[in-house]
Formats: structure tokens, sequence, C-alpha cells
DNA sequence: CGCTACTTGCGAAGACCTCGCAGAAAGTGC
DNA sequence: GCACTTTCTGCGAGGTCTTCGCAAGTAGCG
């Protein structure tokens, strides 16, 4: 795994601050910056905002986390590793769901297809009533 | 089309600003508050900011046009007679192409037998890139 | 151990959106 | 056409979220 040396890898200085954000990202899922820096607050109390927000902002540069927009207003982060699924949205619980991206194959093939639109699967949220909230 | 009368039947006033947001938000087919503004002030030069952002929630409000987030910071605004395809925002050039909602229907399907989730057509914004920069 | 370049913390600045108020205007009845 | 009530507009203040510049700190390397 040599967790030590990922960041290493990508030719980045290995910082307390650096690795917390990273593992607060993977451990949160999906999360705003704001629910980061609370994260990391928690064993690395004085960390600033802006440090937050730059961290993300360059490991999304080398690929580990990236950022995508769930409907509202801020930009929420989500490891890389977790990029296998499909994010569903609920518009009146504000809930986040998953599903596997296969759902999507078709869709993604009709878009390439007919359109020559090459559909990031990755970057993709979609936005609905999730089963609970159809029920009320 | 008694175009005159399409505000009055919500229950809203007929103001010059407010014809000239709906009309501005017609003919743009997507844009944001900012473009709509400027839109606006080629015929009312005068209007306010705030003005803009009241009545495009107002317009929201009775179901003459809707707002999606169409990847960064903020909101589009969209004419309900436009809701009839899905809206391809390319990552890369920031254009945003369209396809008919028909493309989405077995997509939509699946999402709704497998997980109960009832996607918003809608509301839907897709991110990819799209046919001219995947060329690049 | 010392040097250089990258990072952090901090405060300021900027973008974007919302709110409250007073004056103006639309719609209504006479 | 006129006065009245209610809604809307313009304006400025206030908030939130994000970015930026700078000086001090520290990781990595010989």
């Amino acid at each position: 795994m040599a967790e030590q040396h990922e960041l290493r890898d990508k030719g980045l200085r290995l910082t307390p601050q650096r690795e917390l954000v990273l593992s607060a990202v993977r451990s949160l899922g999906h999360a705003t910056p704001e629910e980061v820096a609370e994260r990391v607050r928690q064993t690395h109390p004085g960390i600033n905002l802006s440090t937050v927000y730059r961290n993300l902002e360059t490991l999304e540069n080398v690929g580990l986390v990236q950022h995508t927009h769930l409907g509202h207003g801020g930009a929420t982060y989500h490891a890389a590793e977790e990029m296998t699924h499909l994010h569903l949205v609920c518009g009146k619980c504000g809930s986040v769901g998953d599903a596997p991206i296969d759902a999507a194959a078709n869709f993604v093939q009709n878009l390439a297809d007919d359109y020559g639109f090459k559909t990031d699967v990755t970057h993709f949220a979609i936005y609905g009533t999730c089963a609970a909230c159809v029920e009320k």
C-alpha cells in the first residue's frame, strides 16, 4: 500500500495537513471543503481553511480526488477510488445515494453514438427524488 | 397566445421588468442571473440585479422558468418550454449541448426499477466532453 | 547540517447572493 | 379618470463562500 509514498510519487510534499485532507476526503465519502476542514480539525485543530482549499485543489490536479457539484452552491469532493458509482441526489431530503456505473452504461453509449458526447461518468450528479421521499 | 396574460393568470403583476426577465430567459435558452440582467439592460438599462434575482425566483415559483446547476458555481435558468431536452455540459469548452429526453429514457427506467429513484429529467445536467473537444 | 523550494497561516479582497426599507407603480372599484 | 391598496423596484447594507499575497515555517536533498 505504501501509504506514505502515494503523495511523494505524485511529486508532492508529505505534510501532515496534506495527508489529513486526503484521509478526510476518503473517510467522508463526499464532503464540502467546510466538512473536510471540520474533520481535519479533529486531529489538527490549527488548520486553516485556505490550506484545505489549496490542498483539495492540489490533490485534484494529481488525480487523487475530484469534485462535483451536487446541486446547490458549493462543490463536494470525493476520493478517486470512490468514483466507481453514480451519485443520486435527492432534491427533497438532500441525501446522496449510490448506484453502480453499469446502470448508466446504456445511456452513456447512446450519447456517444448519437451525439459524439463523451460522458464523464465519474463526474456525474443525477438529480431526482429518492425512494424514501417518493413514498411520502 | 395572449402573451399579455400569462403572468396575470399566475397572479402576478405585469411589470416591464418582469416581462423582460421572462423574455430574456426565453431568448437566451439558458443563462445565469448575470446574463439575464445584461440582456434586460439592453432595453431597460436601469434594472437592478436584485430585481432580476427576485423575478427569477418568482417566475420559478409559478413554474414559468426553472433553474439547474450546470457544473460550476452559479445557477442557470431556462424557460419551462425548454425543458424537453437534456443538457450536455462540456467540461473543456463550457458549451451546453442538447439531446432529446428519449436518450435517457432507458437510464431513467433502470434507476426507477432497481433503486426506486425517480430521476427528474428536466433538472438534469450531464457532464462530459463534447464532440468538438473530443477530436482535439 | 544547511540550503532551496514548496507549504502553511493569516488577513484582506473579491464574487455572488439575500435582505430590509422607502418610494413608485399596477390593478381595482367608483 | 381618480383615489386606494397591494405588490414591485431600486438601492444600499450584510452574509457567505472562495481566492490571493505575503512572510514565516518546514520537507526533501546533498
